[in-house]
DNA sequence: AATATATTTTAGGCAAGTCTAAAAATATTA
DNA sequence: TAATATTTTTAGACTTGCCTAAAATATATT
């Protein structure tokens, strides 16, 4: 027999400060004050506490008056269902319609908020199950587990001998756009990190069986995330 | 030079004003009553009456006191946006994610909302600027134009001996679609008219190299465009 | 044409979500 | 600890989009 949970149609607005406490909750750790979730949301705080009661009144927060709140347990799972479907869509805008990694959030924001659990299992489905993020936040899976262990990284932070998928640049001067485009290498090329030389910091990796060599700088530009 | 008209940011519920005062201009040629508004809106005529006035007031539609509404061209222009969004989506959500095509349009009546031209530009070039959605109908092109070109038609006023892609199928029943199914019939498929029945309406089609009957309900219930 | 019926509009009200201004509670500091 | 400053809440108001009930207008019928 399956449980099936009846989750409770949120508003757009309800959604938004759901989200805005589990990023502050993360951020600090501590109960989120009402100023706080104000400034996250970019409110008065006259209209935080009016959302707050409602919120609490559908026991997704606990609220004491003047003592701040905190996600419930369903809170959390709703946050992190959001989480996972704005992560999901960014990586179909930059990997399927070829939005640059910049330019997804706004559109991300709106399209978190398609009620249907049936389009995220799809949509997840037909992007391969991605870990990862376009800008190398891990995505929640659809049991809520994140893997926040293994977080996006820079390329100098890598072992040696390691697979890796690159996620991102974070200069993104057209030379070093270029010198990456001439080596073919691109958002989602898989490398491995052949050998780091101290001297200059500079590192050498495989790519498409190739050996490339990198600069200290070029490096230092480059995210990636364990394969 | 490029001229940008600044298009007006619409709420969810005005834009959705807009689509059925458009639905019902395509379905009877004169000014839109307030009642008929309200019955496709699912909703009270005094409502109506305070939406109209809004829209009006936004040059959106013309009204008049007791004489109903006619969409504006920019009012129009609306429309058409939101009609070709969703038939994107519906396209997206079909032949992307693998949804049927009886599930999509709640999904896609969501999606249509979503402020990005440069998403749907993106979205119909990885589409690859389809013509028609899983239902059959043509999706308007970026600057409005609908190929209205009797192109779609059923599949009971094909010529015989002439090659056609199936775009969609009306009826909806999963009994129907399994069948479908069953011959490999999908959307896409090329499909070639052999035989007419005139005794009860049936046809034979050519398809991947085998002949098919289809009987005068599956026929009916096909829509096709000439390949 | 006068009356009956149907349609449409107005008037007033409600819920969501926001705001400002003032009051209440908490925190800071002299 | 008493005064001051900050934070939070309350009270009342506004907008959007909807509602009901009643009034106004248009249409149909005798």
């Amino acid at each position: 027999m399956t449980i099936k949970v009846i989750m409770q149609e949120l508003s757009t607005s309800e959604e938004n400060y759901i989200k805005a406490i589990y990023a502050i909750e993360q951020a600090e750790r501590d109960t989120v004050s009402t100023n706080a979730l104000a400034e996250q949301m970019q409110t008065k705080a006259s209209s935080v506490t009016d959302m707050v009661k409602k919120l609490s009144a559908k026991s997704l927060i606990t609220y004491e008056k003047y003592k701040g709140v905190t996600l419930t347990e369903e809170g959390i799972a709703i946050a992190i269902k959001l989480i996972r479907k704005h992560r999901l869509w960014e990586t179909f805008l930059v990997e399927k319609l070829g939005f640059g990694w910049d330019e997804v959030h706004e559109i991300a924001e709106q399209l978190e908020h398609i009620q249907s659990s049936k389009l995220t299992q799809k949509l997840d489905a037909f992007l391969n199950y991605p870990k990862f993020d376009p800008h190398g936040d891990p995505i929640p899976n659809e049991d809520g587990v994140i893997h926040k262990n293994e977080k996006a990284r820079n390329l100098s932070e890598t072992d040696l001998q390691e697979a890796y998928i690159v996620i991102g640049v974070s200069d993104v001067s057209p030379s070093f756009l270029k010198y990456l485009d001439k080596n073919g290498i691109n958002i989602g090329s898989k490398i491995k990190v052949l050998q780091r030389y101290d001297f200059d910091q500079s590192i050498s990796i495989e790519f498409n069986g190739k050996e490339i060599n990198l600069s200290k700088t070029a490096v230092q530009n480059i995210t990636v995330i364990p394969n």
